[in-house]
DNA sequence: ACCATATTTGAACAATTGTTCAAATGTTTA
DNA sequence: TAAACATTTGAACAATTGTTCAAATATGGT
């Protein structure tokens, strides 16, 4: 139906904000990042304690840290030797919220 | 901080579940999968024209029609030769939804 | 039965991913 | 300055990903 096609083609965003909507949606793809995020809903955290409460290595929470912070997800402020961790975007919270409801609901 | 570690340990959603989570958030990182669902946010499609509508091939949209399907974001019918496609969730709209307002006030 | 159209499938491939390990950088305390 | 602790970084690796291509399956029309 040559009708639908140019019909819906025209209301869908661009090709760039495609891309840049599933960059940020990426990173929600991976359980150790979202244990982190979960993690930092409830508190602000330096990389150690994320690590001892994920069971990841200092260092693989480390790099995972960094692509939430490349991604704008979490912010983050140096105390002394630690380096404290937060979210950065109500968004964050909500989209784990509404996901876990989600998951919730299809058990029943 | 032990206290922190312990305490924030026991409130977090089972391991099994953060998989769950991260395998339905899996189905929004990529960009093909993404324009896909957000054609059929506008109306349920064929296969044949959700591949007009995103610019790929076929076989890529089926194929990527079928991670969706198996993660229940899609449902489908098959009408004569051409099988339809529509989303299968709330959820789903609601999260694209979701994104695409911080995404545009990112850039506000 | 045959052909045309629509869709799905499986193998192959390059590209990307997340982890580990070792080494480097930052910071505080003695 | 040196030692101890916290964090980050880069290279390497196995594992996973999305696409293409060719072949298979499904349906409708003649």
């Amino acid at each position: 139906m040559v009708k639908n096609v140019d019909e819906i083609s025209s209301k869908l965003p661009s090709d760039e904000k495609i891309v840049e909507l599933a960059e940020f949606l990426e990173a929600f793809s991976d359980s150790s990042r979202i244990k982190i995020l979960l993690a930092l809903l409830q508190k602000e955290l330096c990389t150690c304690d994320i690590a001892a409460i994920t069971k990841l290595s200092v260092s693989a929470v480390s790099h995972q840290l960094r692509i939430l912070r490349d991604k704008r997800l979490v912010k983050y402020r140096r105390e002394g030797r630690n380096v404290y961790y937060s979210l950065d975007d109500d968004h964050v919270a909500e989209i784990l919220e509404m996901a876990l409801r989600h998951i919730n609901e299809l058990r029943g």
